[in-house]
DNA sequence: AATCCATATATAATCGTTTATATAACCCTC
DNA sequence: GAGGGTTATATAAACGATTATATATGGATT
């Protein structure tokens, strides 16, 4: 390995003199100037990162770790969509992403979590399911919740409106006329995943504030991001179809495929016999059949915001912790 | 910061103790164990990366590079079901993946090698486009090249059957009893895309060996990964359909979602107006109108094989280079 | 009791940078 | 030609770990 010390002695200068090219701190006289870089030419000189890092502390490397291929067999293009987010502006402040994925099980946060316990990076950034609270305070750098509020643990998070634009989708059908409405959602027995609790709440909120029943036959759980959520939605639209409902709304648009797969095998027809109605927002919705309504929410800033949570958190560790909350929107198509 | 010092101090020994009580080395007394663990404790200690990785040298971060997002909004499944593939890979053998993403524009390339040209990483995974053979040699890590063959730089690399598989998909075509067969394909003017290429060839050589005529005009070639790969599909249908042809095989599956959107517009009907075959295997393909038929690749495998070539490359750094290319499947649905 | 050996721990060098401090060389001024 | 101020570079001390080498201790052997 080539250090700067070879190239120091190379161009027959010091190595301060070799650093100070390189970073282009103090004033190098021209011809010395020219000297080390064609020793470092030469000599193919490459910095050593642990040494620079070592010495400067200056760490640029922050650890995201998303659910990204959980549920299904093809990825969650709703992370796919927040990471390529996340990676824009952490690029853009010249910090490197560090990959990992996790998988709703909490085993598998605390590897992620202990893996880069070593001062290897500078922050993460992640979509947690896991809330021994010792544990988390025992980590030695900051962390931004994604997606969904931790409920225990005192961060930084960023979310969107998920009671909210529920409840919108379910005015949206009453308002259309119709009254026997289901919901498809994620087991909410899991604690760490307030996102999903919110969206049944504002399904339940809905009903309640048109004065329509709430069945619990209406709602069918799910075991989403575990096994095959396109399976699971399968499943679950078996039920749930044969309690009458006439209109659906699905937590999940991996499972809505599951549904439309039911309810082809069933000759049902959407909207006539159900409407429905899923979160996230896919290229293919366009074209299925018939063209799927769907929630979008705003990935890109996600992502972005969440970054400059982070940023913001590693420049000032003390100050208070930030909760966002962005809005979704609804978009209609031909499935309702 | 606590540093081992501290723990050493605190624990009334040396950093030599310390040091081997954590990495569990050289036989230490089982109280001066407890000592030093308590030590530990009670600090909160937490090795510093950069000390070790400069004493150890024992770099175990990979750099990923994929086209993760683009050509459309919401991503490219093919290449998250491959980082899904490497990261379970690396994961396993105890590598951090470090990632980028890449847009097929060589300088964004030129600026992801660069990035980690500073020992930060022991190697990288890769779909490059870039043709610059000066600049990729006098990378200090070794690259496995992924999807395609790159032309003129040595390395490994690792892709798929992508001629002899096109050609077996309009050989399907054929035998179905369509004849005036379209395809849909990249700018292969890319010189960087050899598998585009190489799907190109296997289209023309079912043609000759079936002694059908090929015509300029059944071949539309679109900007693949550029912009917006639906938007490409919808356009390439539009000009495509009007010449005539009643089978098209497209390259890519995004852009198979702008054919069906065209079709639907122009209501033709598929497969009775014009058949279809895509490149790359969604769920959604089950409930598009109707479902789509597909060439499958072996994306798991293609993601394992990828990380032991470059952990194999690492060991042994000057060992030939390999080229593995894997076996691809046609699925057929409704849309032949 | 001297020697040897094994065990348990300490000392100090090292990894490759950056940077505080020192110094050498030059020019200017009186 | 001594002192003072620049300018350009060198020296050496960190940073926080690992590890080759040294040493201290205690028991076994003679």
């Amino acid at each position: 390995m080539v250090t700067m010390k070879d190239v120091a002695k190379h161009a027959g200068v010091s190595t301060y003199t070799v650093s100070n090219v390189i970073n282009n701190l103090s004033y190098i006289k021209k011809e010395t100037k020219e000297k080390v870089l064609e020793a470092i030419k030469e000599l193919n000189y490459k910095p050593n990162y642990a040494g620079q890092l070592l010495r400067t502390k200056d760490n640029r490397n922050i650890s995201v770790s998303l659910p990204l291929l959980t549920g299904s067999r093809t990825g969650n293009a709703f992370f796919n969509q927040i990471l390529l987010a996340l990676y824009v502006e952490l690029n853009k402040n010249n910090y490197n992403l560090v990959l990992s994925f996790s998988d709703n099980n909490p085993q598998t946060d605390i590897l992620n979590f202990s893996k880069y316990n070593n001062n290897m990076i500078a922050g993460m950034i992640c979509t947690f399911t896991l809330a021994d609270i010792d544990f988390l305070n025992n980590l030695n750098y900051p962390i931004i919740a994604l997606d969904h509020k931790p409920e225990e643990f005192a961060c930084d998070y960023i979310s969107t409106d998920n009671k909210q634009i529920t409840q919108q989708a379910v005015q949206y059908l009453i308002t259309s006329g119709y009254t026997k409405i289901g919901y498809i959602g994620a087991n909410y027995s899991s604690e760490y995943q307030s996102n999903h609790f919110e969206r049944l709440q504002g399904y339940l909120d809905a009903l309640e504030k048109n004065h329509l029943p709430q069945k619990a036959e209406y709602i069918h759980s799910i075991n989403l991001g575990l096994n095959d959520d396109v399976a699971e939605g399968y499943r679950a639209a078996e039920c749930i179809c044969k309690t009458g409902v006439n209109a659906v709304v699905i937590d999940n648009a991996y499972s809505a495929i599951g549904f439309y797969k039911y309810v082809k095998k069933a000759k049902l027809r959407i909207p006539e016999d159900v409407a429905l109605i899923a979160f996230d927002d896919y290229e293919w919705q366009e074209i299925s059949d018939p063209p799927l309504s769907v929630i979008r929410q705003p990935t890109a800033e996600i992502g972005q915001k969440a970054v400059e949570l982070l940023l913001s958190r590693i420049d000032n560790p003390d100050k208070e912790y930030e909760h966002i909350i962005l809005p979704s929107s609804l978009i209609i198509r031909d499935s309702v």
